[in-house]
DNA sequence: AATGAATGAGTGTTCATTCAT
DNA sequence: AATGAATGAACACTCATTCAT
């Protein structure tokens, strides 16, 4: 919005401020991804953004303001992405088709974020708004679990179960895969999802 | 307190000296479970183990070994009960269910340490021989699905797919029991162990 | 305060800058003189200075960074001005009387900083470019010595105990003088400088 | 004292606590003349005595009263050595002989000892009884220099200056053999003495 | 809007000293 | 008399945050 807003203005400064909420949030992902929210400091997070210190708090009120900003920014893009409406013609195993792709396809083009977001996901700096957001993710899931079963295409199984098990599936294969043990490829997330589903469908 | 009772006079030095090294790493476990390793101050674990700043580095040469011991000494139980050799005349599936036992028993047992390895596994802090333990799962558990599908037990899947969905799925538990969304009881684990035959299996 | 005169606005930071260097390195002689490295904390040399602790690491790496640069900087100092060339076409007495003039004059204008390096000479927390530098006043007045005793001017003695001889009557002086036991005035220097051409002056 | 008191007994605690001062004094010597006073550690100088930390506390009330038994310790053998008086029937230039050959002789026996006292001598943590063992050394030599002058023996120079003089000699040459610059043998001593009797003798 | 030098509270670690054994 | 584990104040150093420019 405020880009958009910013766009009409000539002034340059404007476009390099958003340009530098970007560069920002991008080096805090990056950093904290690996080395976790209290192992970066502030600075460094500037110098790899290119500005300088103090131009971080010009952008956002603190730290935890600048982990905030960025696990919205994730879980937002998340949900809408990955958690967004499907057909509600297509049938279960579509559905579960859908949901499943849209999931493998997000942690293969943005593995930093969805470890990020992993390994954040209970951290003391987040807010309750941060929070509240991974929530989203269980009451979409179980919902369709829920519809599914009603169809009678997959079995009486507890939902937050199938939730916890699509959930570890997929940072199962995130994690094995920023190991190096194995190739999160697509041919690698069709054949987990071929096994997710004849764990959950009847018959 | 047992301990307490059995240790009838005498030879408390060593006792305690002993007694001081498990209570700090019992202390740290928890602290750094739920706030990384830098989000936690070092007179903050000594204060929760009840000794004096100090005595933690008689303990441990600095921080990153009391981590690293720490890790260790999860990873080397896990691998001690866990991924125990298991009788070689079972049948592929009760070898699965053996294995899943011990990881979904260990899991409920030790919830805290469960996490504290699955957040730490890539922690900068941690040493080579640290990470090496790790390693062993992985060998484990692929050896054992390489034999179930020699025997004709499952399906031929790429092992590494299936590891990362075994231990998925176990985190997966871990987790959401942690959030409070479910009952990791043992009910849950062996509706998981079904579902994760399934998956996997032949037919 | 000349300095504040003379600074009319502007500029200040690089001012300051190189100010607080200088105040740092003169508050690290005073309390390093009196105290010994290990005896002096870093905290207190920056109150000394007049600044905050942290700003002691904006300008030397650590504790150790800042003796080496104080002993370089004054032996650097000494260097340039006590073992500057003297002209050669003087006589081997009057060559004498140059040195031990700008040595005299050196320790009575800095008997704080003649102190410091006579103490930290050898200390631990040097490193080997500093130490080097302090070969270079026996380099020079061997040489001066030799030349000397080539020339006749001089007996044959060993130009090494010459060097003791008279670095010994200079730190005498300073020492005592220090002490209350006597006043390091022209004349004393005068006086000792007619004592020491005695002791090695042919004839 | 309590040596000779010690050896009527025969339990050995008492002539191992003896044994154990002295051992500790010699580590302390070793220690601080290379690191100084605070750069070396109790337990260090406990380690090196080959006893425990406490023990160091039974022989001596603090860390200080540490340094102070030993600077007194050796400021009192200095003093009885160097500074025992001389016949009076001899004449000054063999008063001023015997006075520089304790005195080089001194240096040349101890070393280390000659080294932590001048290094020590004015240090904060020294109290006023152990540098006043410093005082003798200046009453002494000025004594001798104000009879041989009144002898005529020696010029008219101020005392304090000729006792900075041998003070100085004796030091350079302790100094820049400790830096290897130089042999600090018998010869070397006598060749500093010949120099030193010309600097200040009549004629 | 942007800078980065400066700050000082807070961190990891050491060490003089004590005390139960 | 002797020990050495334990202590906690003090140290070297870091880093989130501010502010003069």
């Amino acid at each position: 919005m405020s880009q958009a807003f910013a766009a009409k203005r000539k002034k340059k400064p404007s476009d390099s401020l958003s340009d530098k909420r970007i560069r920002l949030l991008d080096a805090a992902l990056e950093l904290f991804e690996t080395r976790g929210y209290d192992g970066v400091a502030v600075p460094e997070i500037a110098a790899k953004a290119g500005v300088a210190t103090g131009t971080v708090y010009l952008y956002f009120a603190d730290k935890a303001a600048l982990v905030n900003a960025l696990y919205r920014h994730w879980k937002t893009q998340y949900n809408a992405i990955v958690l967004a409406p499907v057909p509600p013609a297509l049938v279960a195993r579509d559905k579960f088709t859908t949901y499943w792709q849209r999931m493998t396809d997000f942690a293969r083009a943005y593995p930093l974020a969805t470890r990020f977001m992993d390994l954040h996901h209970h951290g003391s700096y987040l807010d309750a708004e941060s929070i509240a957001l991974g929530r989203f993710y269980r009451d979409t899931a179980e919902a369709f679990i829920r519809d599914a079963h009603a169809a009678g295409a997959i079995r009486d199984i507890d939902p937050a179960l199938i939730v916890a098990l699509m959930w570890g599936a997929a940072t199962g294969l995130t994690k094995f895969a920023g190991q190096g043990a194995l190739d999160f490829n697509l041919d690698a997330a069709v054949e987990m999802e071929d096994a997710l589903w004849r764990a959950i469908a009847n018959d």
